[in-house]
DNA sequence: ACAAAAGTGTTCCGTTTACACCCATGC
DNA sequence: GCATGGGTGTAAACGGAACACTTTTGT
């Protein structure tokens, strides 16, 4: 079948904004841009649309070059297409973000990519538009955290509430009621208690909890309401 | 300076997801497809993104041309990226949905366009993945529609509380309680109303109201209360 | 007078919030 | 024993849902 004929073709490619929770922080990995121009810049991590793949693809496949890690929680969230966003030659961004379990992450890719995990407010310069697609995406993770369940996805299999709060407080940059939050979690029934304390930061020790997978997976779209009055912090 | 070597370039377009409401239904604006192959078909408007346009500047061209309409609401809400959604060649689609009031639409674009309204339960088969899209599309519009006040951007600047409620109704595929909806309606403040009456559609007559502009703007983002259960919709 | 639709008032009930208080533990 | 953080209890405030009831007006 013929080609339509007289269009224009351009570069996609895919940009991943990854998250990762250190127990006290949110973090971002970014790596050094391994191409000429601004070789040895900081960016996100992406690459290229290749022929065979969807965006999706592509997104996931950066994630595992970059991480080591798969079946990792990702969304597509937004294109970047601003004509001269890039300087060499005119290229689409479509931009995933994803959260992951930091523990879990590689770091003997690190070497290959010069990854590195950045606090939110001590990033360095970014290449291109890549400050402004961060920006986009903590938004959208205030977004969608507020209403679903996903902040999870950041923290290994057993966590603490304190653990959870904490997460939640990095996240958007305040305190919650310890008291009321922890009931407001435990009424959601997405956890399940298990018999064992985390001890390492209080005497008393707190409770492990699990996710219970499959109400986790059947309430994902049902609203939360662990942050009172979220609209405060878009 | 050099360009990237060795990359795919593909073709970008963009298309807009139409919407419009007659006073008693939601509708979707669909064209017959001007080019070869499946000319003729019916299709979502859109067209390739040029070289000197971003994403955004080619939907707000593409609905300008098929609609005579400019300062349209239209979000960005998915690229759809399969390698062979389009059998001619691989082409990306950054999928916007927009907000029209159906009476500003002017008609006479419909002879070069071959534009026709539809029903949402009523729409032929489409070309490509453009069902997919719509349906994707119609879940955006029912999760946005039930967290911000977008809806009023598909009403005359006058309308009637029982318009709106027809409105949400539509979108929803449920009936609301008339006397909460207008209560909960005027508790977030963004309406002001006129003194003047729609008396055609009642003998009491309901009162027209029209936006607060500024305080639509300043809360576009705060979440409302409008639909009860929302996530029982998605 | 009556019908039909708009709109108000009222009650009930669950949720959220704020905060006093109790609990478990290591030192 | 006591300091520390984890966790429960509780009362007041708020907001949503349900629905009886009032208002307006054309016929």
């Amino acid at each position: 079948m013929s080609k339509y004929s007289g269009q224009t073709r351009l570069l996609a490619a895919t940009d991943c904004i990854i998250f990762g929770f250190d127990g006290t922080s949110i973090k971002l990995l970014l790596i050094k841009r391994g191409l000429n121009p601004f070789k040895n810049k900081w960016s996100l991590m992406g690459g290229f649309i290749q022929t065979s793949e969807s965006p999706e693809d592509a997104a996931v496949r950066i994630l595992e070059e970059c991480t080591g890690l798969k079946d990792v929680y990702m969304e597509q969230f937004m294109v970047f297409g601003k004509p001269d966003r890039d300087p060499v030659e005119r290229t689409l961004s479509i931009a995933y973000f994803a959260l992951i379990d930091i523990h879990k992450y590689e770091n003997q890719l690190n070497d290959k990519y010069h990854a590195e995990w950045f606090l939110l407010n001590e990033m360095p310069d970014l290449i291109f538009d890549h400050s402004e697609i961060v920006k986009q995406a903590k938004k959208q993770l205030r977004y969608k955290a507020a209403l679903h369940p996903i902040l999870f996805e950041l923290l290994p299999e057993k966590f603490t509430i304190p653990q959870l709060r904490t997460l939640y407080e990095g996240v958007y940059e305040t305190e919650f009621d310890d008291r009321n939050f922890s009931r407001k979690l435990l009424s959601t029934n997405l956890l399940v208690k298990l018999n064992e304390k985390d001890k390492l930061s209080s005497r008393k020790g707190a409770f492990y909890y699990k996710l219970d997978k499959s109400h986790y997976e059947n309430n994902f779209e049902s609203f939360l309401h662990l942050i009172p009055t979220p609209e405060k912090f878009f």
